[in-house]
DNA sequence: AAGGCGGGGGA
DNA sequence: TCCCCAGCCTT
């Protein structure tokens, strides 16, 4: 190890012994058990955002036998709104996966908490540090950051080259006898410090020797090469009525909002308005025998996603008879909070008092 | 190796 | 608008 490893090392442990203030629920936790729902849950997710989620998962469901013999509609709607929903799948499967499988005991070793399914090498190494002390390095979107600038290291983090370097730098400095505090300190650091905007250089123990910021270099670093294109799409929500009957259907296909609800769904390649719409294929397709009448069209609703753009547009129809829908089933419309749906219909079903949330 | 997967906050 | 957030899984 080099002088500058070992000054970061002890820089970075000094400063979360006397300055770190940051605090939440799960930090010192020693159940494996909340740890991991801590670490599913904020994946990819802001500390703010996933706090009272967590809150949440652990009051209703206090150990892994809990979450594991929960049905599945019930979890989802805890999680409802969170986002990244295979998270959410992952996350019961590897609860009954332990229950089953391991005696109703969290897996202790890194190879068998990695082999969880959800779990990959970052939460592994959260996990086996945080709750065994086991000697393995994080490295996740703060870890990137300060390795990057401290050292310099211009290699795109989101290339296969620049994983293998980063997490062996990570690891290299990892004091093997206090992974646990460490690697919180460098998460810690990196969130409230070594920020991804404007970082506190000034008030920074690292800045002496910090190459990133004696080079101009804090706004560059870390470097990705990836850009994302974000394509739009247009939702058109058919909110079939029959009395107070609503037709739900559960989203399988390879697609956003897995295992999330919705309704009778007929997407167009453009904004489309009612009229349009009703001579698209897919409707006459589901409603062309039909009678019906339009009770009421929405506006259109903008959601921004990482990846698309979600155009909205809500069309209530009322029916006489209970038709029979190719996917479709009729749900009693005080029925509705029993299912999990994407943010965008939660909004619409708030706005018009359709559910009580 | 690359692409897909949510939602929200901040610049 | 774009970027980022205690990443992982599939192809």
């Amino acid at each position: 190890m080099g002088s500058g490893e070992i000054f970061f090392t002890e820089k970075l442990l000094e400063w979360n012994k006397e300055q770190n203030n940051r605090n939440m629920p799960w930090k010192g936790e020693k159940d494996p058990y909340r740890i991991w729902l801590s670490e599913i849950i904020l994946q990819q997710t802001r500390v703010e955002q996933g706090w009272p989620y967590y809150e949440r998962f652990i009051s209703h469901y206090p150990t892994v036998q809990q979450l594991a013999a929960a049905p599945e509609e019930e979890v989802f709607r805890l999680w409802q709104g969170l986002g990244y929903y295979a998270r959410c799948k992952n996350m019961l499967a590897a609860a009954r996966d332990i229950t089953e499988n391991h005696g109703g005991k969290f897996p202790s070793t890194y190879e068998q908490i990695k082999s969880l399914k959800g779990i990959g090498p970052y939460t592994a190494a959260a996990i086996a540090s945080f709750a065994f002390n086991l000697p393995h390095a994080v490295l996740d979107g703060n870890v990137y950051r300060v390795l990057a600038r401290f050292f310099g290291i211009d290699t795109p983090i989101d290339s296969h080259a620049g994983k293998k370097q980063f997490a062996g730098l990570a690891q290299s400095l990892l004091p093997t006898d206090n992974a646990a505090s460490y690697n919180q300190s460098i998460m810690d650091f990196g969130a409230v410090v070594c920020k991804p905007q404007q970082p506190a250089c000034d008030d920074c123990p690292l800045q002496k020797k910090c190459v990133a910021c004696h080079q101009q270099l804090i706004s560059l670093l870390p470097v990705k090469t990836k850009k994302i294109q974000v394509k739009k799409r247009y939702f058109n929500y058919i909110i079939l009525q029959h009395n107070d009957n609503i037709y739900i259907r559960k989203r399988t296909a390879n697609d956003i909002w897995q295992n999330l609800h919705e309704f009778i769904l007929v997407e167009t390649d453009s904004a489309t308005d009612i009229t349009a719409l009703q001579s698209h294929a897919m409707f006459k397709q589901l409603l062309g025998n039909i009678p019906f009448s339009i009770e009421k069209v929405s506006a259109v609703s903008k959601q921004q996603l990482t990846h698309q753009t979600i155009f909205s547009q809500f069309i209530t129809l009322r029916v006489a008879d209970l038709p029979t829908l190719n996917g479709y089933i009729p749900v009693q419309q005080q029925q509705l909070n029993n299912y999990a749906f994407p943010k965008t219909i939660t909004t619409y079903l708030e706005r018009n008092s359709l559910q009580l949330f």
